[in-house]
DNA sequence: GTGGTCTAGACCACA
DNA sequence: GTGGTCTAGACCACC
């Protein structure tokens, strides 16, 4: 049995992969909203400050600078002078409920998708392949 | 049901999103590596010409050809002068049986999704931010 | 003897023969993968600027950037944004004293071709038809 | 021991290396300038038919067209419309005893190498590089 | 007509 | 200032 004793509160934390091809400001921005959606980061909550995201990823401070602007732009995030970045406004998405079920049911359908032999590549292929698949059904049947 | 009768016999097609942040040819590379891995690309495939890609997708023929090379480096492709570019490897997968199976299970999950009120990015965020749990468990697990 | 006291440490210099048929962007490739066989050039070691090739070398920037890209997708070189370019991985070679005393016999042979009579070309000639000679006996004796 | 009989008088056999980044017209015009310069090819001998290389060699004829044609403007083959291509000129060489001893000297060289774990590529680089070497000695000295 | 290469210049992301 | 990408247009090699 696996035990996760963890204390992962309110705390967001961030990773780059740098062989993805996607900028790494925009890794940030999309992992930001990522959280808004699955409301793990909710109104008037703190974001950590970009001295500590720049040397827990090891990025240029810029950068995170960037992408905070760029949400901040965006009207999600408000910067407060010397206080530090909050969330300005949540995004809209299944109760919780719901979205614990949904994940379990994804979690299960993983396990199964390895079974059959599937990398991590390959279920990025299988799942971007059958998300375009879905998103043209409902196009061709509307 | 739908029913979709489509006369798509190595019909290869591409689509480029401007919005997703990932470089237009790291686009076509991806749709190509994922065509290998579903087997929709067998080996010795002709792919469409760099003419027609760039003429239909609507990007520089520069940007296709570097897509074809960079996919030639890593031994995927192969190009002949005059004639084309071929599929010189394939890329294990599962079998389509396991495969076709693994699609249908998640265009339901899908259909779940949708009902409970995601949209497609909440989907997209749900999926990244579940096979990025299903990862890190099976690493702390091993 | 020729004593030849040279301060080149770490310094790679290219150079483009326009008239050896061989492609620029791969000439680079070559010189940068020879230098990595002779162990001129180690892991982490820092690689000259695309600015810098491109000006002493009189190409295109383009040229240069062509072929550190190559060499990264093979893997043998990492880029990082606004740092420069790094040797990532080094090839396998025989040990440095092996190697000077292969050069050393070598260069005996080159000066008695040369006494011989033998041109550069006369020499390129030779050594490429020999090379074949000794790689095809290998082949028929196995 | 290993018994080679061959009839191969006379008979030059060509080759192509796609992996060489040479333009096929350009290897074959290097195989035929290096075989005049080692003496294989005498004034008067004539050289095999455009259709015999192009099937032997699986290229398109007007490669090797183009082959012949560029020796051509450069004099060392003419054409006898009708009769064939032959060899107008030859290219000073060392004696043929100079040349089998100097080839005889290269083929120890080579074993010695290939003992000390250069392969192929590694034996490229290592000549590429001490020629280089050589030339420059040459030139400081002079 | 096929792909392959080079040039020139512009803009972006990162430090 | 670093590399990364895209565009546009030209020329070559091969079929």
């Amino acid at each position: 049995m696996t035990l996760r004793q963890s204390a992962q509160i309110n705390l967001l934390t961030f990773h780059i992969e740098n062989t993805s091809g996607l900028s790494p400001y925009l890794q940030l921005v999309q992992q930001i909203t990522h959280a808004l959606r699955l409301g793990r980061l909710k109104m008037g909550d703190r974001l950590p400050t970009v001295r500590d995201v720049a040397s827990n990823v090891a990025i240029n401070p810029n950068t995170v600078l960037k992408a905070y602007r760029h949400l901040e732009v965006q009207g999600l995030l408000v910067s407060r002078p010397g206080k530090g970045v909050f969330v300005a406004r949540e995004l809209a998405g299944p109760s919780a409920q719901d979205q614990a079920s949904l994940r379990r049911a994804l979690l299960r359908w993983l396990s199964q998708a390895q079974e059959a032999g599937l990398d991590a590549e390959g279920v990025q292929a299988l799942v971007a392949n059958t998300i375009r698949q879905h998103v043209t059904d409902q196009t061709v049947a509307s």
